[in-house]
DNA sequence: GACTGTGAAGCCATTCACAGCT
DNA sequence: AGCTGTGAATGGCTTCACAGTC
């Protein structure tokens, strides 16, 4: 395992990679090759071999891989061989679906905290977890040994939130705020904006106008 | 305009550039640096210029930009120029947030047709769109001239959703589900997936151990 | 014969650096 | 003097192509 700098765009892939080989898991495959794999997520093989090859080698030549192993080597890479507990702040709309996504719960994401400012939102529930105060951030990290913190509060507290994430002990974060956010480089940040997807659609069909 | 080929991060800095150029329109700024852009939103300031200049010269040697102006050309060049009507699938708990979600309405996306299988869900509201069954696809596309489709249904129900929706005419699909989606090449295909940016978080966390 | 793993080549996006304008 | 616009240089990801292995 060398470990150097590994592109983004690759760890995206793996996770893609781990997904299509669990349905492979479900259909009872035992091999596939870097070409059905491609063909199956929609890159090249070549690009399966190479994303792979940056963490060891896991086929065998003529052959292929075997699912269940390299399924295995991929959840572990991803970090996904153990639960990650998880604070949400902000239950708002979108708070609120994300902390009853089913996806994240599939993939080892358990949001075991939810917090919020608005005395309206503190003591209802989503799923079974209760919406709490933003006071109780820093006792719920160190009770539930939260490391992800994802931010799903309106833009103009979102950096207030941000610092007190930080001042936790939270080591990432995943923006949904439209707002750019400043952290200390010993905390990972990654912003999803979701209008910015339509956006590329809308680019794209005004594009021929 | 020379549009030849603009890489997809461009249009993406475009999106959050036009967003922070809104920010300053409100707080009465007049004119702007390509450095001041790129402090705002966190990238290098040759980089704002080679995006920007793709799609011409907007700017003043030795002033900068005038911030209205640019705002009026990126939302141009984003197509928010005008309204999306946008027809979403699948009113689960994710579709649901999507339809309630203030960010796409302020970008000028109407989510005006909010369609489902499940007959529970069937005659329920979401905000002020009722939902109803997938059988009035093809009316309502053509009713409300929409060309945009968001799919937020199960993975299993995702493909057929699709080819629905391109039968029906839709030109751009976002889709929310975890599952590879083919279309024709007349159609643009993006897809989101939530949990993926949280596997980002967790490989990255999970390399130091 | 089939498929992996990988150096080399190719390609594309970002950064540099400076001429050109105000 | 300040800042844009842009060719050139750089850096990094992807594709090619083939030796190596089963």
């Amino acid at each position: 395992m060398k470990i150097y700098k590994i592109p983004e765009a690759t760890v995206m892939r793996l996770s893609v990679y781990s997904r299509f080989l669990h349905q492979l898991i479900d259909e009872g495959v035992a091999t596939v090759s870097s070409g059905d794999i491609a063909k199956g997520v929609g890159v090249s093989s070549a690009q399966v071999r190479k994303d792979l090859a940056y963490f060891g080698e896991f086929g065998t030549r003529g052959v292929g891989y075997r699912v269940d192993e390299l399924y295995g080597h991929l959840m572990k890479i991803l970090g996904l061989d153990q639960t990650w507990n998880i604070v949400l702040i902000g239950a708002g709309k979108l708070g609120s679906a994300l902390a009853l996504y089913q996806g994240f719960a599939e993939r080892g994401f358990h949001i075991s905290t939810i917090l919020d400012v608005d005395p309206a939102r503190i003591g209802t529930k989503l799923g079974n977890v209760e919406v709490e105060p933003l006071e109780v951030l820093q006792d719920r990290v160190k009770e539930n040994n939260i490391r992800v913190g994802v931010v799903t509060v309106p833009a103009s507290a979102a950096q207030d939130v941000t610092d007190r994430l930080v001042q936790a002990g939270i080591k990432a974060i995943l923006n949904f705020s439209p707002r750019i956010l400043k952290v200390p480089n010993s905390v990972i940040l990654r912003n999803v904006d979701l209008s910015v997807n339509l956006e590329v659609l809308s680019f794209n069909l005004a594009l021929n106008r």
